[in-house]
DNA sequence: GCATTAACAGCCG
DNA sequence: CGGCTGTTAATGC
């Protein structure tokens, strides 16, 4: 069981739900440690839970059958994912893979279902992180092709900072240039030289170790 | 050509 | 010291 204050940090949905609601939240959650590297799931997968990012950084992404690995999303903390999965009762989809030590928040089935029917609240913030996701998605099917390295890594970074997904106004993410080049599939070289021309144009900042994103709405559509 | 790996020096915590 | 960064050289698609 998840503590309360640990609870509403890394859940920002949880501070709209009533007492009552939040104690059932928290009763049913629980946290789990992954080192680096280490998958959270792999596609087929029956995932028993509704997940959440406590601490560090996971990749969220697919393989082809010509065995291309493409991102979905990187997961930062205080992202949550996998209601489809749940509701749906399907297996897993993608594979899920921590880039770095990470903490990761586990929902019981149950826990989920019984929100789903009881918190108005919980079902605003489902649909609401439907919808981003799906204009997400959405996005990707055109960026594979169009974008280089640049546009690339400007998208996957302009995704964890969507503003639904993330409600925290932080603009700063600690974040290493390998994780990011890990997140949109170029290597470490690449993604320092594409960190270079995103601050020149003035989309970012680059500090060692963190970028901080200056410009969220070019960042997303820069197509270079 | 463009991107990747390898390698290395410099820097910071 | 250990991890991250910036750059160059060699290699591959």
């Amino acid at each position: 069981m998840i503590s309360e204050d640990e609870l509403r940090r890394i859940a920002a949905w949880s501070n709209d739900l009533t007492p009552e609601e939040f104690e059932e939240a928290r009763r049913g959650t629980s946290i789990k440690a992954y080192g680096k590297g280490a998958h959270v799931c792999h596609v087929g997968d029956r995932l028993e839970s509704w997940t959440g990012v406590a601490d560090g950084l996971l990749k969220m992404s697919t393989t082809s059958r010509s065995g291309k690995s493409a991102t979905l999303a990187g997961l930062r903390g205080g992202a949550w994912f996998g209601e489809g999965t749940i509701i749906k009762n399907e297996a897993r989809r993608y594979d899920l893979v921590a880039l770095r030590e990470s903490k990761v928040a586990l929902m019981r089935r149950q826990t989920f279902f019984w929100l789903f029917e009881h918190s108005a609240a919980f079902n605003r913030f489902l649909v609401h992180q439907f919808n981003e996701r799906l204009a997400q998605f959405i996005g990707l099917a055109e960026y594979d092709r169009m974008l280089g390295a640049t546009g690339r890594l400007a998208r996957n970074l302009a995704w964890l900072f969507n503003p639904i997904l993330y409600p925290n106004n932080d603009r700063t993410l600690t974040i290493s240039q390998e994780e990011l080049g890990l997140l949109a599939g170029i290597s470490r070289q690449m993604a320092n030289q594409s960190l270079a021309k995103l601050a020149e144009l003035g989309l970012v900042e680059v500090g060692h170790n963190e970028v901080t994103i200056l410009d969220l709405e070019r960042l997303a559509r820069y197509e270079g």
